[in-house]
DNA sequence: CTGTTAGCGCTTTCAT
DNA sequence: ATGAAAGCGCTAACAG
């Protein structure tokens, strides 16, 4: 049995370069192969291969923990073809769903040795390309970039993609329709109100939103309510704008005494003018927002809300399935959405 | 001249695997060496090597195009070295001091062709060790790691540190001093007060933290003004806790006419509580806060705070120089505080 | 059980 | 100006 050479230069942890599978094999007095086997596939197993006797084992591991030595997993990659990574683009990342998605991924890929990453860049076309990861997620896509979606995917990169309206082309498709949801909004509302302001995006209001405006006229409309201009408001991405918004609404005498915010933040903001103002949420004035964000739960008073049901953790399931080298057909997967009434609005 | 040869198979950009770049340079009937001078390295350059002609060039350009190639950042890796990648970990991404990190290394790394990546993990050691990037941020280290970050760097990753008091060992340190600042934030309060409370954390207490918690003791014996417990009060990381907190501050007949809070976000939500008890903030209370976010900048009314100047880019100019392969001797950098009086507390 | 060997996709001398 | 060929660090057949 060949022991571990003992030159005095090159038994030191702390080097200059970096320590190399074949530096170890070396140093204990073995193959690569062996070094190879012990410190990624498994080793002791009595499969057909990677039979590797445990004194051998031991040595190999002692070797290389001694010398500090850590695979390159670019050249992993390279041949497996794995690199037990999923990327994450996330467009808004001051979102608290944004950190919602990277929880939920984090906490089922973890325990299986994949590294989540986050791309904090709203142009994931141009870094998908080159970097690959086992599979990626992305947040937003923007009309055009449909067909660069199905491009990436049959090169074999492994997308899942959120989108309303998407159809799974070659790449899983995650929809949440917020249409209906907000329809049980604006009903929860209605309920108990007539004079309900919408505090909304620019955007949302332009292209007539199917799925966050609408419900607001329709819900209306549906009640005999006469529609108010003066009860609309926009926000943009900022909270001051939405605080500002609300500001608008509330601050004077013909106000509306129930708003619906397109979003949880901006309701969040709602909630905080309302209160500047000397109004009580859920009492003077009701609340409610889009999104079901935990952070509207736990804020105080606790925001009523609508959002999909067990979202994160059926995006995350997927997302690391197909990560694992999951073939199935791509599919799209709906979220049904449903009411969380809490403080601010009854 | 040879042709691009058209056989009618393979010319199809959507294919079932990855494109090569020995696919591409049989497709433009040259050799890998000149597809890869034309793709990665430049191709007209007059330089000594890499001399590709322009009729080439364009040629394997269109063919490259046509055939949807990438280039496998892997495989380009483990050749340069460099992965045109720069790692961010960052252990409390929801914090606003993350994202300003994250925007400042987006904005000087991108024009350069380098990639940020954030890793949401408060472990970083484990990824640091093989997932190696040109250069990577650490937010965070406990008492422990110090030693590891040393080995890491040593074995040529290049490390950026964020610590209070930590010495540049193979790495480089970003240090903050909090504490000078501090104590700005607490003169500014004994100008006009003397019934000052504190919102801080428990942590800061136990340890009698010489950053933030001490100046606040400090202030009041400066000033010759008695320490009252019942104007300390404590948060943990939700906003929820500092709001609650705040209230018990603030709700009672003899109320502190100021507050000091070791966090710009347990400031903010300092402010929401006074707002909701009818409390005008800089008038009534004053509220000041601790590391100067743009948030609290661009919040109703905007938040006084503390924090270093110009800090993230600064930061961001450091990690990107390493990345570039900066060779220069780490180094430790400190940043001076400065006092940004606002609205909340003028 | 262990070693030899052939690549993965790419860059980079060194010839031509 | 272009191509042949040698590897980077690693894994996976295949021999022994």
């Amino acid at each position: 049995m060949p022991k571990e050479s003992t030159s005095p230069m090159s038994t030191n942890p702390v080097q200059g370069g970096k320590v190399t599978i074949k530096q170890v094999a070396q140093q204990a007095g073995v193959s690569t192969a062996s070094v190879s086997y012990v410190l990624s596939g498994r080793s002791g197993a009595t499969g057909r291969n990677g039979g590797v006797a445990q004194e051998t084992a031991q040595r190999i591991r002692r070797v290389a923990e001694r010398m500090g030595y850590a695979p390159d997993l670019a050249a992993r990659k390279i041949r497996t073809g794995r690199s037990d990574t999923i990327l994450l683009s996330l467009t808004m990342l001051s979102d608290p769903w944004s950190l919602a998605v990277i929880e939920a991924v984090q906490r089922r890929a973890m325990p299986l040795g994949i590294t989540p990453m986050i791309l904090a860049d709203a142009d994931w076309s141009r870094v998908l390309k080159s970097h690959d990861a086992d599979a990626m997620f992305v947040d937003a896509v923007s009309p055009g970039q449909e067909e660069l979606l199905t491009a990436l995917s049959s090169q074999g990169k492994r997308l899942v993609v959120f989108h309303e309206e998407m159809q799974p082309k070659g790449f899983d498709v995650i929809r949440s329709l917020a249409g209906p949801g907000c329809v049980l909004a604006m009903d929860h509302l209605l309920r108990n109100h007539h004079k309900i302001a919408i505090l909304t995006t620019e955007r949302a209001r332009e292209r007539h939103d199917s799925a966050r405006f609408m419900p607001y006229l329709d819900g209306l409309v549906k009640a005999g309510i006469p529609v108010r201009e003066d009860y609309i408001d926009f926000f943009d991405r900022s909270p001051a704008s939405a605080y500002a918004a609300a500001m608008r609404l509330l601050d004077r005498p013909d106000r509306p005494t129930a708003i619906y915010a397109t979003t949880d933040f901006a309701a969040m903001s709602a909630i905080n003018a309302a209160q500047r103002l000397g109004l009580r949420v859920g009492v003077d004035v009701d609340v409610v927002g889009v999104g079901n964000t935990s952070e509207g739960e736990s804020m105080v008073p606790s925001l009523t809300s609508v959002g999909p049901e067990g979202f994160f953790d059926e995006l995350a399931r997927i997302l690391v399935a197909r990560a694992q080298g999951d073939e199935q057909d791509p599919r799209a997967v709906d979220f049904h959405w449903k009411l969380f009434s809490r403080e601010s609005a009854r």
